[in-house]
DNA sequence: GATGAATGAGGGTTCATTCAT
DNA sequence: AATGAATGAACCCTCATTCAT
């Protein structure tokens, strides 16, 4: 979403004006970041701005769109279990999303601020698709586990999914930041989140999740 | 929080006060919600408003207060069941929660707001101490159903208790407003949800976290 | 169109107001005319103006206005001749026309602002209302002549109405000007033009047009 | 006025220089009319329009010259009468006018761009040269038919030739347009105009000017 | 000959708050 | 108690032109 101006740019440059904007729009909402904040910032003019993305909107999208390949390198990183049931998916899943939030704070929490509720309607249509992708996601896997018999068949997936979304979303996020008595990804006291915490959080998510999905005894 | 003016209006005047305000302030996050355009729908004067309330601040947590006593009213119309466990505890409370957003959702609305960031550092802090008071209260919930053995005594409250607010907020609301088909508690489709959904909503998600959290197998 | 506040403004700096941005919209059209310059000539804040006009076409389409409440007020100011013919008529007319333009000019520029084109589509679809009134006033005005017998009856007014209008718009203020070496009714020099300048361009044209739309010898 | 640089261009990459920037002229006044969006539009380097033309004023007089020479070529194209008067003359030379309009409505339109106002001075300046060249050219017409006798000669010229411009240019553009239901000659629908709309126009416009201006009885 | 990044002033508009009346 | 005019900084965005490469 750049222009090409923007990659022609000396890399040191172009990866100035990468960090400046996303401290901006990690630390504020997409309608409270200021693209005159930016500029000032990096100390050049608003309209060289211009000539890097198409303006306010484009360069959020760009941003939202990196973090998320950004996220989603990270979690490649380790490779997946195999031969696992969905619970075993799902924790080696979210753990590597939390490790992702401890190691790139600034990036998951602008990757967050693609599901927030903006004025901006074509925001708006971001935040939409972003959250429906999260649940269809979500769906799938418990729908899987349906199949594979790791998830009670007479579950509502309607009911259960939302529900679901909430625990490994918000209540994932708080509980691993809780860790670090914080409640802000950007908090810098949020840095000494390490793999076990991930680990910990995650595995008592799941277990919770497992004995209230599974069929049978827990 | 409103100066004392503000209760000595005429009845009717200051019922329109916080309808027009409850309107901007449901609509919008704090930081983008307008004085002027209350004042404007109000057809009153600017400098009028700022006699009522010291300002933006003190109108919109007062609205949240407000907010909170009519949800408590609204929760508390209905008796608790009496010599209960803790699901059916959680399980009155929350469809009760569910009930008052399906009946006054611009206060329900308003309510959430306070658990908005803002980029006001005093509403930063309320949002803070809202989300503790939650937690703090789902925590006493939590420990009252370990010492009732409701809850299993090895679970780590810390852990769980951020994710089954996840869980109870963000989760619960989410699939409930997915029975109508919606996203935002204020989308007129909204009004269609009834008794029913809450209780079905609210039986999923206690069921699950009753069969989550209980000792023994569910 | 302006806001109470404009009217409650001490008369005198309302009326710099009006003068000021008179000034502006007279000597730029809409599109070049900047409210920037207004409240800077004026020495006001820029907020001020917008408590005074909801904007920049709010102004405009005031300023437009109230030209043509003062060329109406200017040509109402001497009576209509009676019991006369077409050309008797539109001589009295537009002779008033040519009058304010020296005497007022401009507001007669910028009741003329009202049929230039604009990238504001709210601003053409202003022009366009303008143009087809004036076309619509001649179209009457002839389909008259037509039937009193001063105008041949075989000519068709679809043709006849825009072509006329030519002669009497553009080409009556040309003459008018010209009469004073002036090409532009805010140069100064068009100050001099008088009741008489007006009464020969006009009876020039109308003497055209007389022996070029009446029926039989001229 | 483009530099050598223009000229030593391949064929085919000066035409579509030439094009995009007659579209951008085309729709908008000088003023608004943007290098930024004609480059843009282009896809090559700003610098490089900048190396072919001065700048903004060259590269609009530039075209306003081209659209002169293009009228003129298509004017000549067919011969005129030979031995007319001056009516069949004007008859002939306006109906090549109109029909060059149909032809080439950008170039047309350019064309006319010459006697918009501008906040350039050195574009007023053209405007003003165009304005009068015009008015020259009518005045030798018609003192040429006042000398052929084909003119009332107690027609002041200095009244005349102004109204008859205005008859001749806005008018005849007018109630050209008009056939179309049209206001504007870029509109599509201006397309479906051809000869049998010119000569109708014209002869309207040219019996009434020869019945207004022609010595004795009509 | 071609490039295209940089400029920086300018555009219209909105805002919460103050204070003299 | 009520008013509402005034502020002025902040917002996003556009522009023609330059000049080092």
């Amino acid at each position: 979403m750049p222009r090409a101006t923007f990659f022609n740019l000396p890399a040191d440059k172009r990866q100035r004006i990468i960090e400046v904007a996303l401290e901006e729009f990690a630390e504020r909402p997409y309608d409270q970041a200021s693209i005159s904040r930016v500029v000032s910032r990096l100390g050049i003019a608003k309209g060289s701005l211009y000539q890097y993305f198409d303006g306010k909107r484009e360069l959020f999208t760009w941003l939202v769109e990196e973090a998320g390949r950004k996220k989603l390198e990270a979690v490649s990183a380790t490779p997946p279990p195999t031969g696992a049931d969905l619970y075993a998916r799902l924790r080696w899943l979210y753990a590597q999303g939390l490790l992702f939030i401890a190691a790139s704070p600034r990036w998951a929490r602008v990757a967050l601020r693609s599901v927030e509720p903006s004025l901006d309607p074509e925001i708006s249509r971001l935040r939409a698709s972003s959250e429906a992708a999260a649940q269809a996601f979500l769906r799938e896997q418990l729908a899987r586990g349906q199949e594979e018999g790791s998830v009670r068949g007479d579950l509502s997936l309607e009911l259960v999914v939302p529900l679901v979304h909430g625990l490994l979303s918000e209540g994932l996020m708080r509980a691993f930041l809780a860790r670090a008595g914080v409640t802000d990804p950007l908090d810098p006291a949020a840095q000494s989140l390490g793999r076990e915490d991930a680990l910990a959080v995650v595995d008592a998510a799941l277990s919770l999740l497992e004995r209230g999905l599974r069929r049978g005894a827990p």
